[in-house]
DNA sequence: CGCCGTGCGGAAACCGTATCCCATCGTTAC
DNA sequence: GTAACGATGGGATACGGTTTCCGCACGGCG
């Protein structure tokens, strides 16, 4: 406990270590360092050479604190092992990297504590940015604790980035990018449609998700659109994992047994809905069609290929770096509440193999 | 460019700050604080008051500087969106998390240019462990490469741990995380070997890959075991990816068709090839057994679902941040060179429905 | 009533770096 | 020949906390 300096030895040099090596201040080390301010060969090459035998680095605590600091944003994300996400999260990454900005990942398992503490934590670090990652469940609380979020991030001259989620409510300073979740939806439902299904098992997710909401609704313009009747006994929700959809279509066979194709809410639902129906006896596409939504690899991985919507998940995190970038450099001349507050990325379909018009079999 | 100071109404809270609106010290908002120091209840209820009027949150790098600091690991990784390795960053995340550190990820994208900048980087951020994570290219230079590594962490007081890469030689003061992969790859070939086949087309990834190589010696030893002759020109490299499970079937299919069997580097290699397979019209399992290696959730998703070897690559990340946290509390006490310096995990045989005895059709 | 011990709050010294301001030296112009 | 000037290097200070060292006030006891 008492002996603190026990391991001083151990510690790392400093710039004082330096300086005093190559007996020159401490300012001008700083400076042969930074290269923002003209220093002679002759004494670059005497501290760069003391730097390599000390094998130096800056203290990247002291620079930040001292003014200088790399810029850092941090990715906050549910689930890292969820494909989707980890793709915006590559495109975040990438583009800060890109830039010689830093990254800092935490996961929030779902849970609002740890969403509170981690926002909490990324702000001791003084993060330029925190990009908040995945579909949000649509509490009552949920727009007052993001709002509250994004104006104290703000005021620490820090920002909100909300990422998959639809844009908060009124004048709260923060950036929304969003990819046309109904508008994919309603394609692929569009799809469905045009190839003659009328009977459609909708797996859209968790009804309070705001990208299950969305993805049903777009269902459901669709089928407005092409004037089929919409049978909400249709509908089942859940997570969206593979059991889910294994067990949805595994109830629905018994329930209403009559669909003929199956609009998962994602891939991974599609997966075990298309694993659940060959349980059942049944051939994907030629007795019942199945698609999904995301386009992660795992869709052109199963077979038959799934079509699906394809979101641009890492352009999203591209996009979203860029903004913040973008903010950080437009300075004091930019106000908050502009233009660029919510950016909308679209989608498509990608027909694969994985849908066959009704009552085709062969 | 000139007005650094036009924000200044915006910067976040100072302790002092909280201080002089509070009416007390500097010293006694830092002891309530941070709750090392006897304080007087009503004192704790004023700064508290303000702290949340203010919305305030200490200076990380200010703290970590005045020699307070959260400490910090440094996750490497080759590509955040190989399920593999996410699920190592998730148990190494969750652990830290769960002790109150925090962690920073990067990506390297298997280029050495950006794995040294990375841990550069991380040095300057003041990690107290550095985790690589990840098979390994086994270049002449690669050992000394990390030894650099180590050696250069080390004596900043930090510390290198590989996580699914072979220790490395001599007296390098680092720490890695293995797991029993040959003898993964050895009880997987048992298994078809078990089941009487002998004509094994065996996928096990990069030629100069230290995972792949352990996989085929694993592999290799079961044959022998098994009295089989083990055919060189049944294997096939390549990486890690469906496209290449893919071609290296169909190129099979037509140089050495006899083979009753598959025996992939991992499930997405596993699954390209099923899919090769079944573009040939053969059927799995009945016409040929397909197994993989890693267990990823992918596994359990296919159809057939596949028999594969269980990594417990969640569990290496979280044993890989509890060493790091040992050796930081153990403190001087602890040699670098212990024992504690390699730790292996099992691996076992996770049987599902994508392996039959050959010629057994139907 | 005075002494001393105790408990709590304040002033100040760092942590490692960037930067401002000034001193110095060599150079050029008058 | 001297003054003014540009190019560099050094010393000092600020950044925002933590922590050590002190001093003060209060209470109990002799």
């Amino acid at each position: 406990m008492s002996q603190r300096k026990a391991t001083s030895d151990a510690g790392r040099a400093t710039i004082r270590d330096v300086a005093e090596r190559a007996g020159v201040s401490v300012a001008s080390v700083s400076r042969v360092l930074s290269g923002n301010y003209p220093v002679s060969e002759e004494l670059r090459r005497r501290v760069m050479k003391v730097v390599r035998d000390l094998d130096y680095v800056t203290n990247a605590h002291a620079r930040s604190l001292a003014g200088g600091g790399t810029p850092t944003v941090a990715i906050l994300i549910n689930n890292i092992t969820g494909a989707a996400f980890a793709h915006v999260a590559k495109g975040v990454e990438g583009a800060a990297t890109l830039r010689g900005w830093l990254s800092l990942v935490g996961t929030t398992g779902d849970d609002p504590e740890r969403e509170l503490a981690l926002v909490n934590l990324m702000r001791q670090q003084g993060v330029s940015a925190v990009i908040l990652l995945g579909g949000a469940y649509d509490y009552d609380e949920y727009q007052l604790r993001m709002a509250r979020f994004a104006r104290s991030l703000d005021a620490a001259g820090s920002h909100l980035v909300l990422v998959g989620r639809p844009p908060l409510e009124g004048d709260v300073p923060a950036t929304t990018v969003d990819y046309d979740n109904e508008g994919g939806a309603y394609a692929m439902a569009s799809h469905l449609l045009s190839a003659g299904h009328r009977r459609v098992l909708v797996l859209p997710g968790h009804a309070e998700l705001t990208t299950a909401q969305g993805r049903l609704k777009g269902a459901q313009r669709a089928f407005e659109a092409y004037g089929v009747p919409f049978d909400p006994g249709m509908v089942r929700h859940g997570p969206y994992d593979y059991e889910h959809g294994y067990e949805a279509v595994e109830a629905a066979l018994h329930d209403t047994p009559d669909f003929t194709a199956v609009l998962a809410g994602t891939d991974v639902v599609a997966a075990g809905a298309m694993q659940a129906l060959r349980a059942a006896g049944l051939r994907v596409p030629e007795d019942v069609s199945i698609v999904g939504y995301d386009d992660i690899p795992l869709a052109s991985q199963l077979t038959p290929q799934l079509t699906t919507v394809h979101v641009p998940y890492e352009e999203m995190g591209r996009v979203a770096l860029r903004a913040v970038a973008d903010r950080r450099e437009g300075g004091a001349g930019r106000r908050k509440g502009a233009d660029g507050d919510h950016l909308v990325l679209g989608t498509h379909v990608v027909v694969r193999n994985s849908v066959r018009p009704p009552g085709q079999h062969g």
